[in-house]
DNA sequence: CACGTTCGCGCATAGTTATGCATCGGCTTC
DNA sequence: GAAGCCGATGCATAACTATGCGCGAACGTG
């Protein structure tokens, strides 16, 4: 399965059920057809800006980005993402993010909370976003990530 | 240095910069002065319910509960709980949380963020809030965790 | 004030995650 | 279509975190 579909599985789980180990959700996958070692596992984790949480009671679990504390929008802000995102641009060190109509404040709130490293700011304006990179390089690997997600390797441009 | 103090002190440096690991954290505390194991953060960390989140750039740093991932209101819960809390009676399975004239919905918020195992549910009024345990036993517990936090171990009851 | 409990905490160590290295397959370039 | 790149991934293992156990201090009781 590809890594798209997997990171999608993996942010539908999370907001299913809680997992307090990356073994218990590879196994969780494996049962849905969707082979996995924690090692990728880790790094798509990562790639979700997902979090490990621990309660005052003991247990500890893996918690998606975003106003996930509030139960009903768990699972909310890689979705958007996913769906939101029609296509990313480049320009130097600037991203040009096209999202649907109105969407655009959306998709940039996602943007910010993913903390990318040298993503410096972002505008948004009604269905386009404005992301100021630190450079070229940076702006590039922004942009190869947006696309991973949204499910579209090197998809439009 | 009290438990409650140095949970404050943690809660605080948390929300000045980003700590990746709890040896880290432990060495920023001993240059506060204040002492503390691996051993002791992990139990505190998981008191605070911090999550650890790890960014798409390879960071991995801790992270307060609440609204946290809105810059300015991180570190704000605990220290909500810790201010606002004045006293907290038990009666059976419930607990009657006593905050300061009209604070209690932001109090109750604020628990309910705790995701403390076995708390059915809470409302607030204006200047109380009823919490819901599933028993007594998880009451008395219930009722330790927030003394402790606020501050007041075997405090006010 | 002696006794039974509870809590906080360090130590040592089990349990979990992150990552350097080596591969492999897909793309792009001459 | 050979060579060079790059992303994705497994493996092995380093790095980091959680926890059982035991001790000592604090508290509640009679």
């Amino acid at each position: 399965m590809s890594r798209p579909h997997r990171l999608t599985r993996i942010a539908q789980l999370l907001s299913e059920r809680r997992f307090s180990s990356q073994d218990e959700l590879a196994e969780a996958l494996g049962r849905g057809g969707t082979e996995v070692t924690q090692a990728t596992l880790s790094r798509d984790l990562r790639s979700l800006g997902v979090s490990k949480r621990s309660g005052p009671d003991g247990g500890t679990w893996y918690e998606l980005p975003g106003p996930a504390t509030e139960q009903l929008d768990r699972g909310r802000q890689m979705v958007d993402l996913k769906v939101f995102v029609n296509e990313a641009r480049l320009a130097q060190n600037l991203a040009i993010v096209k999202t649907p109509p109105g969407h655009a404040s959306a998709v940039a709130r996602a943007i910010d909370m993913l903390e990318f490293e040298g993503l410096v700011g972002s505008v948004a304006g009604d269905d386009t976003v404005l992301c100021v990179l630190a450079d070229t390089a940076t702006a590039k690997r922004f942009k190869r990530h947006l696309d991973a997600l949204a499910g579209r390797i090197g998809g439009a441009r």
